[in-house]
DNA sequence: TCTGGGGTCCTAGGACCC
DNA sequence: TCTGGGGTCCTAGGACCC
């Protein structure tokens, strides 16, 4: 039995949510900017047509937006989250055996399929999702996850492939690898992708082509894993279930710099707050907390990045005794006289809320703890997010992000709400 | 003025043990 | 004073992904 694979992708995922909500935008450049509208990280084809660059910081293409009328957004989140479960939902019609491998990505399990249409049926799949839910995307099938990533790709490069590519012959797979640069195959990145030119390989067929034992050599195992994968032969499987995280990490760059203690401790005290509410999403307690402090590289200014990890006397997700961690470890970092431009908090130390260790010496009431925080959280998931908070997170948040350019909550009840609220 | 955020996996080397 | 093998655990650093 052979193994096929799909990745379905969306397209210019984030500018193409902003799209199906506004029809005015249609045919129009739109780029969306990171958190803190810092980076652009998501084009439509028009504005990658004008040159517009992936990651690169907003001020920089200013005047190509200005000349263009561009469209930016900062990024809505809350908005992106909920288009791609409705995209996810929707390719779930096709096949129970589906992996969404981010928030614009799914690999379906198409192992029974051989000998059928496999062209029609993605053009199918894209028009459905097309149809339900205004997102267009790609698809790409082959026999292996990281061929699929590759078919997909091609698929969008192409006008003629109309957003799908089967590669299932071993002449197209051939020629589909000739004409992918290194640095374009899943799994080989800018460091490898240099290293690489250095002894010649340029392609993903020339990759494909190395020995193993040069493989192994220069990119590990994980490479080698890469290389077969090439070859067509399958060494990663659909993970149908996520695994939950091993480490949590809550950070952010702030609006402006930052000097003092109290406001970088209602800072972390949020990011702290916002890590223990993913632990109990995740139904998990963490072992340790770890705050980071970082002033700004970009300036011509003193720096300081520094980190301390505390552990936990027993591990934990009630927000309370984690604030209280985070507060310590901040203030055993915290140098007076420094702008900070970033701070952040990182669980780690992972294990089921089931398998907590008590300690003999605890003090804390836990079972107490834990109805607060069911309450907590029930409060919260039907307000919004952080609608109740702990006193040391603060009101004012003059630390907060920059987002000017924020669109609706178009999808969700709260997000309307708020947003007739605040505009 | 303005430069994202959140993850995973692998390896090498040191400390320590028998 | 010299000489091992074999194992585990931890950490830092480097690579990658979206």
């Amino acid at each position: 039995m052979t193994s096929l694979f799909a990745l379905v992708d969306c397209n210019n995922f984030y500018a193409s949510c902003e799209r199906v909500f506004d029809p005015k935008l249609e045919g129009k450049p739109i780029v969306v900017l990171s958190n803190n509208d810092g980076c652009i990280i998501a084009r439509s084809n028009e504005a990658k047509a004008l040159g517009i660059q992936m990651g690169e910081p907003a001020f920089k293409a200013k005047d190509v937006i200005e000349q263009h009328d561009v469209q930016v957004f900062s990024s809505n989140y809350t908005l992106y989250g909920d288009m791609s479960a409705r995209v996810m939902q929707t390719l779930a019609q096709f096949t129970p055996n589906l992996e969404v491998y981010s928030i614009d990505e799914a690999f379906l399990d198409l192992g029974n399929f051989y000998g059928r249409d496999l062209n029609h049926y993605a053009q199918e799949m894209r028009n459905t999702v097309k149809t339900w839910t205004g997102i267009p995307v790609s698809v790409g099938i082959a026999p292996t996850k990281t061929l699929a990533k590759l078919a997909n790709r091609l698929s969008k490069k192409s006008k003629k492939a109309d957003g799908v590519l089967v590669l299932t012959d071993e002449r197209h797979i051939e020629e589909a690898l000739r004409r992918t640069e290194v640095g374009d195959v899943w799994g080989i990145g800018r460091r490898y992708a240099q290293k690489l030119a250095g002894f010649g390989i340029h392609t993903a067929l020339d990759l494909r082509n190395a020995s193993d034992a040069f493989v192994k050599k220069n990119m590990t195992v994980v490479g080698l894993r890469t290389v077969r994968e090439l070859r067509g032969e399958a060494c990663l499987d659909l993970e149908l279930v996520a695994p939950n995280k091993q480490n949590i990490c809550t950070s952010r760059s702030f609006g402006q710099s930052v000097s003092s203690l109290s406001e970088l401790q209602e800072a972390t005290a949020n990011y702290a707050s916002r890590c223990a509410a993913k632990l109990r999403r995740q139904k998990s307690c963490a072992g340790a907390i770890t705050v980071f402090l970082q002033t700004n590289q970009f300036r011509d200014e003193p720096q300081y990045f520094n980190s301390k990890t505390i552990a936990l006397p027993t591990a934990s997700n009630s927000t309370l005794e984690l604030l209280h961690y985070a507060n310590l470890a901040l203030q055993a970092l915290y140098r007076e006289g420094y702008k900070y431009k970033k701070s952040g908090v990182i669980v780690s130390e992972l294990r089921p809320q089931n398998q907590v260790q008590a300690s003999l010496l605890d003090t804390v009431d836990r079972d107490k703890h834990q109805r607060l925080m069911q309450a907590l959280d029930k409060l919260n998931s039907a307000w919004g997010r952080d609608k109740v908070t702990c006193a040391a997170q603060g009101t004012t948040r003059p630390w907060q992000l920059k987002c000017e350019k924020k669109s609706p909550c178009y999808t969700t009840r709260l997000g309307q709400l708020l947003y007739v609220g605040v505009g």
